[in-house]
DNA sequence: GAGTTTGAAACT
DNA sequence: CAGTTTCAAACTC
């Protein structure tokens, strides 16, 4: 997804991630954009994922610093002041998960910015005073933005525009327009399949008072957020995310007073409006203040939906980077439509240095919701490091009285997901779209079931390393999700609310802490440890212990289904698939069929995996529904009398005689039996066909299995008269395979060329035929002498 | 490896 | 429930 390169995350400086007090105070409803150039409305069209991350190292010059992020409704802002350094890296997905990401450093500069206005191109550098980093890995045809600033920054029809750039106290404005589609208001956050990015504007200026300008609903119960180091990042589908880190000059300055509006619509996807729902999460107000300083202010606002029952899921994902403490990764990703039950969370992550944090509160009455939460022991261990003067406090996301709960009730754990995490080497992907793909595979993966219970196998605890943070003092990075990692996040601490029940759990439901649970440290945890997950066993996910428990890699997942498992299949080795049409979502698909995931197969599109747990699940109740033994197995004991084991429904061949392998009696070596329906049935006791087969692959096997013994013991013997010979063998070469065809390999060829004559009579091959194979096995035999005797004398030749 | 055959699964 | 279509495996060349 969002990636900050390794080379546009060098130009910030160090003490950019170092933070500065921060309290959270209530936001306003609206935001003046008096001195912004940002437009009115933001597009709700699309359901783009966003992820603003800022961080801003403030010196006492700096007078304001404003990031409003605004998808619901108006329109969003950021305001730096001058002499800051401003990454920006924005990224969306293709069309049906686009995601935007965006990283905001600022960091204090002494000099004055350099006026006037810059056609923007991703990434670009203002490095003068102001330095301004944008950086765009998007890959959303969706999006279309317009852009009305003077300076633009286009990449893939999302356009950031710069319409100030102002002198050091001058603000300074980055906007990213948008097509000014309105928001639904069905939801608040606008349909989902007509909302474009929401928020692009940030304003980088001298103000000191921005409020963002949505329809936000308002905020019940604001969190408030103290600390000194702001690092957060929502990553998600439909998500907006913040990563704020600042720093403040050591001791010089009094408490900074910033505000944080942050506004996240949360957008499902969902086709549906019962399904989708975005939750919205308001009012969330940072506030920094230092003496003779104007105040800066960040709204964040999450913009939640409001159907009561069905949320759309939220993703919370924490990106392991290349410097860790550098970046933290949030991400929400709005639940796929389709997905009739939604967890919702609405997490707003916090990332300080190498902190971790995020929050949610679920409506206590959904049991529906399942969130669970993850954490590293590192992460955790920083988290309770933590100075009383450093930002600990985990943001409470409020959730509106109708959004639903997405914790299920007694459950452990508020939050499971499996996050795709991107490795360092995506940064560098500057300016360059992202692919669909890409996006689809950066989705978290999440721990999800049917109605089974699932298990979680535990990442070993090296397998965190990763993801540790080199240093605090590391320029933000937000990094892009991707395939070759995912993380599980877990709370490193028992969450005593939530079930393990993770029913239903669709992909990117955030886990998080109920309400008053407190601080919580998290875990992430790489979901290449946790390929599968182990749905049948009840697994303890919360339990900090069990980090220390590493669990083997699960490649392949049995989901026992109407209670039902066949541990042979299980234990055998599947053979892959190579669905084209179905997704593996059908019954068409043996993996699919076995309750199995599908692994090293050869399938495409496939579905039937742990990234598609939602249509999964929907394919099986979709079968269930029309065959509620539709995962039973088909080989069942019989009726009295009748052999142990016969088809449970019976085959229907036609063309075959039950003597193929298209027919599944034959397949399973079971005779048909009476409640079969085929016609020319040959695949009974007396059938002379089905004993001639039988015999056959009896013999076939025999001789496979003689013919392997007889080689074994010639290649034995081989290498026995080889160890003998040795010594007469010159370099100088000679008439070898002679040497070698003592009495033992004479023996062990005739034995090969008897069985060879022995598989010719069962196969009741003609005497042409019979003496054709005889001569082969006879020529394999002699190749095989004079190979190893030629491979001796090389042998000999060198040694010698 | 490409094309055909086959029958279960899915659909109407 | 029956007929048809879809699908992927089995099979043939």
């Amino acid at each position: 997804m969002d990636v900050v390169s390794p080379e546009l995350n060098s130009l910030l400086p160090d003490e950019i991630m170092d933070t500065e007090a921060i309290v959270i105070e209530d936001l306003p409803s609206e935001c003046p954009v008096a001195t912004t150039q940002a437009e009115p409305e933001v597009p709700m069209e699309i359901e783009v994922p966003e992820i603003i991350s800022m961080s801003a190292a403030v010196t006492p010059t700096q007078r304001t610093q404003a990031l409003t992020t605004s998808t619901s409704t108006d329109s969003t802002l950021c305001s730096i002041s001058s002499g800051t350094q401003l990454l920006l890296t924005t990224s969306s997905s293709a069309a049906l998960k686009p995601s935007t990401s965006i990283s905001v450093s600022t960091a204090a500069a002494t000099k004055t910015a350099s006026p006037g206005l810059q056609k923007l191109t991703a990434p670009f550098t203002i490095s003068t005073n102001h330095q301004f980093i944008l950086n765009k890995v998007a890959a959303s045809s969706a999006i279309d933005v317009k852009s009305s600033g003077a300076q633009v920054l286009k990449h893939e029809g999302q356009k950031l525009v710069v319409t100030t750039l102002g002198k050091t106290g001058q603000p300074i404005v980055l906007a990213l327009p948008h097509t000014g589609a309105k928001p639904s208001p069905a939801h608040g956050a606008g349909d989902s399949k007509a909302q474009p990015q929401q928020f692009k504007v940030v304003t980088i200026g001298g103000r000191t008072d921005l409020k963002p300008i949505m329809g936000v609903q308002p905020v019940s119960t604001a969190s408030q957020l103290l600390g000194t180091s702001q690092h957060s990042t929502l990553q998600a589908q439909q998500l907006k995310t913040v990563q704020i880190a600042k720093k403040t000059q050591a001791s010089t300055t009094g408490p900074m007073i910033t505000k944080f509006i942050i506004t996240k619509p949360l957008n499902s996807k969902g086709v549906s409006g019962q399904t989708s729902v975005s939750p919205v999460i308001t009012g969330r107000v940072l506030t920094q203040s230092s003496p003779g300083t104007t105040p800066r202010t960040i709204t964040l606002t999450e913009t939640l939906s409001t159907t009561p029952q069905s949320i759309s899921s939220s993703k919370i994902a924490i990106s392991p980077l290349k410097s860790p403490s550098k970046l933290t990764v949030v991400s929400v990703a709005s639940q796929s439509p389709s997905s009739p039950q939604k967890s919702v969370a609405v997490p707003l992550s916090m990332a300080l240095g190498q902190q971790i944090l995020a929050v949610q509160q679920s409506t206590p009455n959904s049991p529906a919701k399942v969130v669970s939460n993850h954490s590293t022991p590192q992460t955790m261990k920083s988290v309770q490091t933590m100075g009383a003067a450093q930002f600990k406090t985990i943001f409470p996301i409020p959730t509106p009285p109708n959004v639903q709960q997405i914790q299920v009730p007694g459950s452990r754990f508020h939050y499971v997901r499996l996050v795709t995490a991107t490795t360092g080497s995506n940064t560098g992907q500057t300016g360059s779209p992202s692919t669909n793909s890409a996006m689809q595979t950066a989705k978290p993966m999440v721990v999800n079931t049917a109605a089974v219970r699932m298990s979680v196998p535990i990442v070993p605890a090296q397998a965190m390393k990763q993801v540790v943070p080199k240093t605090l003092t590391s320029p933000p990075q937000v990094v892009t999700t991707s395939q070759t990692q995912q993380r599980l996040i877990m709370p490193a601490t028992p969450l005593p609310q939530i079930q393990p029940n993770l029913t239903n759990l669709p992909p990117g439901t955030v886990l998080a802490p109920a309400p008053g649970t407190g601080n919580m440290g998290y875990a992430v945890l790489p979901a290449q440890y946790v390929t599968q997950l182990q749905q049948s066993t009840f697994v303890t996910l919360a339990s900090s212990s069990s980090f220390s428990t590493p669990t083997g890699v699960q490649t392949q997942a049995r989901l026992p289904l109407n209670g039902l498992s066949t541990p042979d299949s299980a234990s055998r080795q599947r053979k892959p698939c190579n669905c084209t049409k179905s997704q593996c979502l059908k019954l068409y698909c043996d993996c699919f069929a076995n309750g199995e995931f599908c692994n090293n197969c050869n399938c495409t599109n496939c579905f039937n995996n742990l990234e598609h747990e939602t249509e999964r699940l929907k394919a099986i109740k979709a079968c269930l529904d029309r065959n509620p033994e539709a995962f039973k197995p088909k080989i069942g004991k019989g009726k009295e009398g009748e052999s142990d084991r016969r088809h449970s429904k019976g085959c229907n061949c036609k063309r075959s005689g039950c003597l193929k392998n298209y027919c599944e009696c034959y397949e399973a070596k079971i005779m048909c039996s009476s409640i079969c329906k085929c016609v020319g049935c040959k695949n009974f006791e007396e059938s002379p066909e089905r004993k001639t087969l039988m015999h056959l692959a009896d013999a076939a096997e025999v001789r496979v299995q003689q013919q392997t013994a007889a080689k074994t013991k010639l290649s034995s013997q081989i290498s026995d008269l080889l160890t003998r010979t040795t010594p007469a063998i010159t370099s100088g070469g000679g008439k070898l395979p002679y040497t070698f065809v003592t009495k033992e390999v004479a023996e062990a060829t005739c034995d090969c060329l008897i069985e060879q004559a022995k598989q010719a009579e069962l196969a009741n091959q003609p005497q042409a035929a019979a003496e054709r194979m005889i001569l082969e096995e006879f020529g394999r035999c002699l190749m095989r002498i004079i190979n190893s005797a030629g491979k001796a004398k090389t042998d000999c030749s060198i040694n010698c």
